[in-house]
DNA sequence: GTCTATAGTCGGATAGAC
DNA sequence: GTCTATCCGACTATAGAC
């Protein structure tokens, strides 16, 4: 993957009417082989030819479409980020305790972990040192995401002598950072006991914190 | 970056007396450069010849010394975890109290920041994902990583009421996961607001968290 | 909008001179 | 132990047929 920058979007003209992230069918499908080359072969085996090649389609379609391999990246970096957040958004809707926030976080964390949506975003974030637009569509990607948890910890906190007394914003952050690292270090380890044991010991401790958080606060 | 495996260590011979990590004067002049390499073009643009011109030795070099350039990161992956945890050592070694860890972790965190090794570590990471003895490196190194964390818990909880209650390993797990996601998330972002302010958080919270840890448990 | 063909560059890895 | 020279495959990107 050698980072490159032309023309962009030559199939859209100068004016879009659609709205950005509903492209068609064959810019999607040209996504989704991204994603898989990216979860498949990783940054270094991800090329125009490589793309190509597990999508089943020219590789010329791609320079056509998107300019180039970095281009396509980032959009196929904002498409995930999307789907990352309707998923959470999904789940995370009817939290409102921390035993409930705490089985949907496993959950999730399991369903990321075995559909690989992990080792595409390390790869992401690997691709993201050489491209400027490419770090800013990741970044950019993390924030709904964020927002999301921090709905639901406000909603968490609701209930508790707490609520509206902690920087709620700072603790999503910190919880949204602790759930990626959990899930890198995780990817790397092949039989996940560090993983599960700690999942399980979150859950054990799970009583003791909510009644920490029915204490009143000094 | 392709993966590919041929002999190694033909320098070495059939008998190693040296410790395994002080490897003669070459070999350590081509692993400064493989991470410098990884730092500044990531794994898209680390291939052997790369890594050469930026350590100014010839490309042959490589696959005399380490066999092939993946076997060459395995190396650079096992210096830079000795590196780190030397580091780590050092500054954990005197945390006896909360807010001493919290001041502590921020100057870890930002001389590693500022020295780029958070790079290089993501960099690793995406690597890692297809050369199964690569990523068995990385996970190595976060092992004592981690115990060294698990260490300044241990002393930081011995004067609480906590002590010897809580499951330090997964504290210990939690906590440099969370350091972790936090250091990759801040990679990505150009001004580090959000991570400046969670520090920040941190440590007007540390008194409040002082507190519960005098707590009686229940 | 999709294809073939091609340009020019760079890659891993080895053989063999010194 | 270090170098030059080389094989050959893979890469990005474009031109131009359909």
């Amino acid at each position: 993957m050698v980072v490159a920058n032309t023309n962009r979007d030559r199939s859209n003209g100068e004016v879009t009417k659609r709205a950005p992230t509903i492209g068609d069918a064959t810019k999607q499908r040209i996504i989704a082989a991204a994603l898989e080359c990216l979860r498949t072969n990783g940054v270094g085996g991800t090329s125009a030819r490589a793309i190509a090649r597990i999508g089943e389609f020219n590789q010329a379609l791609i320079f056509y479409h998107f300019g180039s391999v970095t281009e396509l990246l980032v959009a196929a970096s904002t498409s995930e980020s999307e789907r990352r957040a309707a998923r959470y958004a999904e789940r995370l809707a009817d939290v409102r305790t921390l035993p409930e926030l705490v089985v949907v976080a496993r959950a999730l964390h399991d369903e990321e972990t075995q559909q690989g949506s992990v080792a595409v975003l390390t790869q992401m974030m690997a691709a993201a040192a050489h491209s400027a637009e490419l770090r800013q569509a990741v970044l950019d990607g993390f924030g709904p995401w964020m927002r999301l948890v921090e709905g639901a910890i406000d909603r968490v906190l609701a209930d508790t002598p707490y609520a509206g007394l902690l920087p709620t914003n700072d603790l999503a952050f910190a919880i949204s950072s602790l759930f990626l690292g959990v899930e890198l270090v995780s990817s790397l380890d092949p039989d996940r006991s560090t993983e599960q044991r700690l999942f399980q010991t979150i859950e054990s401790l799970t009583n003791i914190a909510t009644a920490l958080l029915q204490l009143p606060v000094r």
